[in-house]
DNA sequence: GTGAAAGCGCTAACAT
DNA sequence: ATGTTAGCGCTTTCAC
């Protein structure tokens, strides 16, 4: 059996108490005291249990991330920034992969409710009512990070996805072109799908532009989403000379599936992808693009959610972090 | 107040114990009393407490993953095979961030064992005794995942790296290469470092080609620490024909590199990189590589952890994936 | 098939 | 400054 707070205090002769007290830094406990503890905590290895900790504090130190794939470059980031933020203020992550399936959302929810976490930090898709449910149920604080509540209910960090596109895209037009494609997330996607594509319609419409659907084109993310989109946009009669795709690895795709029919990026056309992953700068050329300071998104949520369950006064929960355009080679 | 198993024994007309057995599927209850359960459950919505459970049956279901960086692409993709294969056996994952720095993995697994984790995947660099110490004493069994343990002592999850450096290299001779250059990572990291780089030289050995240190640069696995030994690799009076390189981001790097310099891969010099991730087919020429499977390496290294946490017997506690070669553009 | 009761290891009043 | 004690919410014998 491992040693517990009770071997110690009776090895140091002293309280459970002061054991406890010892153990968590209390100040009320004489120097010479502490000392006595703190080697018999030695001698005997003590490690203390932070599950009977949790259960009598009702503080677990650990906050539940739902991310839909942690394996995408992008995600990724994010947990990195969540991460050494949540160690910064002593908080460990219990992290879990949803695949953006609201059922395994939901059933995650549950699970880190179950496992007392002090906060959720949610990544995901599509807020539904039931998410929504489930959030203001959720005895503990909640934070979205890269994820749109439309409602404006649910605390979250994100950056304005649809002024994002509505720079990229006007930037583009104010170039002279007068076909810009876009390939797009599926539409019932908020952030990279609707809010992306709402961006490139009114940057149409503030230029006075009529919309060409036929320049649109949907994928999933991928890299060959992307390089499909570059042939189908390149085989129609007049294809586009420019295209703004709503994700970096689909910005990759286009960029190769255009050089693979022989099209010349960016002299003949000019491609700006989203989000300034690792990835824009490892390829030739290199990819102008939006950039979504993922890194700062995951910090800036995890230390939101700090305060949520520090009770400490938040001003504005609702945060949105700048965006700018990174110049590169993809783009004359 | 939360409810709690009382209020749903109380609200059932049953005892705890029998709560306690619906809650966790034990056959022992009669379906009539169940359903009683059942409803209560329902209608109180109660929500077992893990952190209770945990206290009394000492056990967690939640295993401790310590991990380099997980906003690298190698390391997501394995910490992806980590969690699905977790998901499926109901255990959830602690994720640690270690930058492989000693001292912060070896604070991470104390904090683990503090949180009472039922085992431990560890992914790191070199294991020092100190870190051997540690694993032995833990009361709960370690895994490493693409990390060797020199002394065979500790269960892992690897494939041979020098063998697959070998074979690699090899290839490149056989092709009619007698310069050979490698771009390694630190000796002293052995997976990528010692073990590749001795690959290297056994192939030069076996071909009975002299080892010229020159062709050999050490970079820290970064995209820019590949264009920068391709660059210098490329200022030598005789430049390598061919390039091994320990990353496929160092891969990359070394490819962009060359064509910087106005050097065609592969027409010039072709070039092999080492893990296979997306990366190597989102480049132009796509990269020639070494197929480390590093989801898998994940999986079976969570499963093996499984089986240690369920008792299970184990033939082999050293398991070495096969790799294998995939050929694509930056090879002729 | 069900219940009673003793912990699991710790924290947090409350006393002293 | 230190000790006493009552839980925290659950599992797990052991009875019946």
């Amino acid at each position: 059996m491992n040693t517990t707070i009770y071997d110690v205090a009776h090895e140091a002769g002293v309280s459970m108490a002061t054991v406890s007290r010892v153990v968590n830094g209390n100040p009320n406990v004489k120097p010479a005291t502490r000392k006595k503890v703190l080697d018999a905590i030695e001698r005997l290895g003590y490690r203390p249990n932070a599950v009977a900790r949790g259960l009598a504090s009702k503080k677990t130190t650990t906050v539940g991330v739902i991310i839909p794939d942690i394996s995408s470059i992008f995600f990724a980031e994010l947990a990195r920034g969540i991460e050494d933020i949540a160690t910064m203020y002593k908080y460990n992550i219990i992290l879990c992969n949803s695949d953006q399936n609201k059922d395994k959302e939901i059933h995650l929810i549950n699970t880190l409710l179950e496992k007392q976490v002090d906060g959720i930090l949610f990544m995901g898709g599509e807020i539904t009512d039931e998410h929504a449910e489930q959030f203001k149920l959720s005895p503990v604080p909640v934070v979205l990070a890269a994820t749109l509540d439309e409602k404006g209910e649910i605390p979250s960090v994100n950056i304005d996805y649809q002024q994002a596109a509505f720079d990229a895209v006007t930037a583009l037009i104010e170039k002279g072109h007068q076909r810009v494609g876009m390939v797009s997330g599926s539409l019932e996607d908020p952030v990279n799908g609707y809010q992306k594509f709402s961006g490139y319609r009114k940057a149409h419409e503030n230029a006075e532009i009529e919309f060409d659907e036929t320049l649109v084109a949907i994928g999933d993310y991928s890299y060959h989403a992307g390089m499909d989109a570059a042939k189908s946009l390149n085989k129609q009669e007049n294809p586009p000379t420019a295209v703004f795709a709503a994700t970096d690895e689909m910005a990759l795709g286009v960029i190769h599936g255009f050089q693979d029919e022989g099209i010349k990026v960016p002299e003949d056309v000019e491609v700006v992808g989203f989000d300034n992953t690792r990835l824009a700068t490892m390829v030739r050329p290199t990819l102008t693009t939006v950039v979504q300071p993922m890194y700062d998104i995951g910090a800036v949520s995890m230390r939101l959610l700090t305060k949520f369950m520090n009770k400490e006064e938040v001003d504005d929960q609702i945060v949105v972090l700048p965006h700018r355009i990174e110049y590169r080679q993809s783009t004359k």
